[in-house]
RNA sequence: CGGAGCGUAGCUCAGGCGGUAGAGCACUGGCAUGGGGGGCCAGAGGUCGGCGGUUCGAGUCCGCUCGCUCCGACCA
């Protein structure tokens, strides 16, 4: 391709909207331009990156058996309906009519839509297992689209589904993919973790996340670097008992003045007591409108999709000052004891001695407070964020934490929506039973973002060679020059007749703006035809280091051929 | 959805006292140049997000509205 027929609109300075490096340098290097808030446009080179990530992907979801359809973008409201997620999915969900009223939802997933074609073809334990995948555009009505690609309401998605006739089949599916996955992101050039994953309200049994490391990412991981565990802090289980203070014997329970003092900083700071012997006591309301509360010990933060899931319920919220005051709570100095509502306790809270709470009365505190003694809760659980330094869950070893980007999900669904919508199989036994199911994500344009977070330096993109829009620059330094642009010409065409795929810098501008350009864009080879010529020579670079080979021309076929 | 901020040329931004619109870069033509966004000359480009109000007069003041961004909540 010659960049002067070509459309490469790059920017010399970045756009004030932008903010993380992915979308700095997409937008800078002619990749892809915004239309609105979370919807963008891919240009040529855009595309280019976009197709090689989906051809990757295809090639090893196809290699592991896996049946490419194209669903519809338009689903009917009725098979929402069916699942119960046309109220669940909420405003997130892009909602339109048709001329005569009737309702459809843009995809955002497609379980329901999936779950529809097997449930009206698949009638036999002879028709399974089978996983149908798509790679199609979704829709997400975010609430707070943001970092370009990074967040759509607009985006390109991989997602598969499997049918099986039996759990242990649906594992083994289940497996399948991890180990596809595996293959993909490392063969897209990227640093990744998979890594144990809360279900969210996609619900299921048990899930994976697949994070590239990133530091603008949004998810949170802890990690063992000795065993190798990882977990999203959502899922990480705490390892309580390693972090537990040594035993006391009970002193005598005591009110406290405690004027003003209300956060756990303030209380620690005002009695002289470790954070580690105060308990918050949080008060949440749950979605059927019932209040709870939750204690945690003063150093350990509560992690609400716990609490989410250990309930059972679609939300849960921190009471707001309004709700307390209608429970006749006292904010800023709740604890357990008189407390008439149910009150929970995380493991943190287990084997404390002598420590502090709320006393349910303005400007007081409880102090050497015991269970059961004083107060019982009427459970323990693990309601406790995994933070780095905690003990590692398989081999008690210190976790580190880390952020990065979700760039696939994978979840053993079980029956939720084969249930919901009678996608049954009759079995060998001549019985009928519903469909195992398990569903898997990648995030297509997401990944041409993680693949920019994690490959870049200042002057721009650094792609990974498999997802590269071209292999090959080359860089005529001036097109005015006879011989500079013979040469240039020669080797652009042995290139192309080699199958590599090449870019050809012959626009008439200054060197300066090339290199620009050329570092920008970032494309992994670079030839660069100069004043060298003179000499019969060339220069070789490599996008990562910019380092210059000089090349004789007469072997620039071996270099070529090196390059196929 | 709660909080904050911003909409002036393609991009980054200035102007803000109310008096009819600016710079740099980009773009067009020309000249010189040719190894890291370089130089000179000439030019084109704007209903100052929209609607309404105050005023002799609004980019500037007021109200509403739309859009965008950030923080948070939310988020397969």
């Amino acid at each position: 391709m010659r960049a002067s027929q070509y459309f490469i609109p790059t920017m010399k300075e970045a756009p004030a909207e932008a903010e993380v490096p992915s979308h700095i340098y997409l937008l800078r290097a002619g990749y892809i331009r915004k239309l609105a808030a979370g919807i963008y446009e891919y240009l040529p080179l855009g595309l280019r990156v976009l197709r090689k990530i989906e051809n990757i992907i295809r090639k090893h979801m196809d290699e592991a058996g896996a049946l490419e359809v194209l669903l519809p973008i338009l689903t009917p409201s009725e098979l929402w309906q069916e699942t119960g997620r046309w109220e669940v999915y909420g405003k997130e969900l892009f909602r339109i009519q048709d001329r005569k009223g009737r309702w459809f939802a843009l995809g955002p997933t497609h379980e329901e839509t999936i779950t529809d074609l097997v449930r009206k073809n698949i009638r036999s334990y002879k028709d399974l297992p089978k996983n149908f995948y798509q790679i199609q555009t979704k829709f997400r009505d975010e609430a707070r689209p943001r970092y370009g690609l990074i967040r759509g309401r607009e985006f390109l998605m991989k997602d598969a589904y499997s049918f099986d006739v039996s759990e242990e089949m649906a594992v083994k599916s289940y497996e399948i993919m991890k180990e596809t996955y595996h293959k993909i992101f490392s063969e897209l050039g990227l640093d990744f973790l998979m890594v144990e994953a809360d279900v969210g309200a996609i619900g299921g049994k048990y899930s994976h996340e697949f994070v590239v490391k990133a530091a603008n990412g949004e998810a949170h991981i802890v990690y063992c670097e000795k065993c190798g565990y990882a977990a999203n802090v959502e899922a990480a289980k705490y390892e309580f008992e390693l972090d537990k203070l040594p035993p006391e014997e009970p002193k005598p329970l005591e009110k406290v003045h405690t004027p003003g003092v209300s956060s756990v900083e303030e209380v620690a700071k005002f009695l002289g007591v470790d954070p580690k012997k105060i308990v918050k006591t949080l008060v949440y309301i749950l979605d059927d409108g019932s209040a709870i509360a939750v204690l945690i010990r003063g150093d350990r933060e509560l992690n609400e999709t716990k609490l989410i899931n250990y309930f059972n319920v679609l939300d849960a919220h921190l009471a707001s000052s309004e709700e307390l005051e209608k429970l006749g709570i006292v904010e800023g100095f709740v604890g357990p004891i008189g407390l008439d509502i149910p009150v929970y306790a995380d493991i943190s809270v287990k084997d404390l001695h002598n420590f502090v709470v709320g006393a349910n009365e303005k400007d007081y505190h409880y102090i050497n407070v015991n269970i059961p003694r004083d107060f019982e809760p009427v459970e323990f659980v693990d309601f406790s964020t995994a933070r780095e330094g905690d003990p590692c869950p398989v081999c008690k070893s210190p976790l580190k934490e880390t952020t990065g980007l979700e760039v696939g999900h994978i979840f053993l669904l079980g029956t939720k929506y084969s249930e919901a919508m009678k996608a049954y199989f009759v079995d060998k036994d001549g019985r009928e039973k519903p469909i195992i199911m398990g569903c898997y994500g990648i995030g297509v344009s997401r990944l041409m973002a993680a693949a920019v977070e994690q490959n870049h330096d200042e002057n721009g993109i650094i792609w990974p060679e498999n997802i590269a829009p071209f292999k090959l620059q080359i860089l005529a330094l001036n097109t005015k020059d006879k011989n500079v642009m013979d040469v240039a010409e020669d080797i652009y065409q042995k290139a192309k007749s080699k199958g590599i795929e090449v870019l050809f810098d012959d626009r008439d501008m200054s060197p300066g703006a090339k290199f620009k350009d050329a570092d920008l864009i970032g494309i992994p080879y670079r030839i660069v035809v100069g004043r060298g010529v003179k000499n019969r020579k060339v220069e070789f670079q490599k996008r990562a280091n910019n380092e210059k080979i000089e090349i004789e021309i007469e072997k620039i076929d071996e270099l070529l051929d090196k390059l196929v």
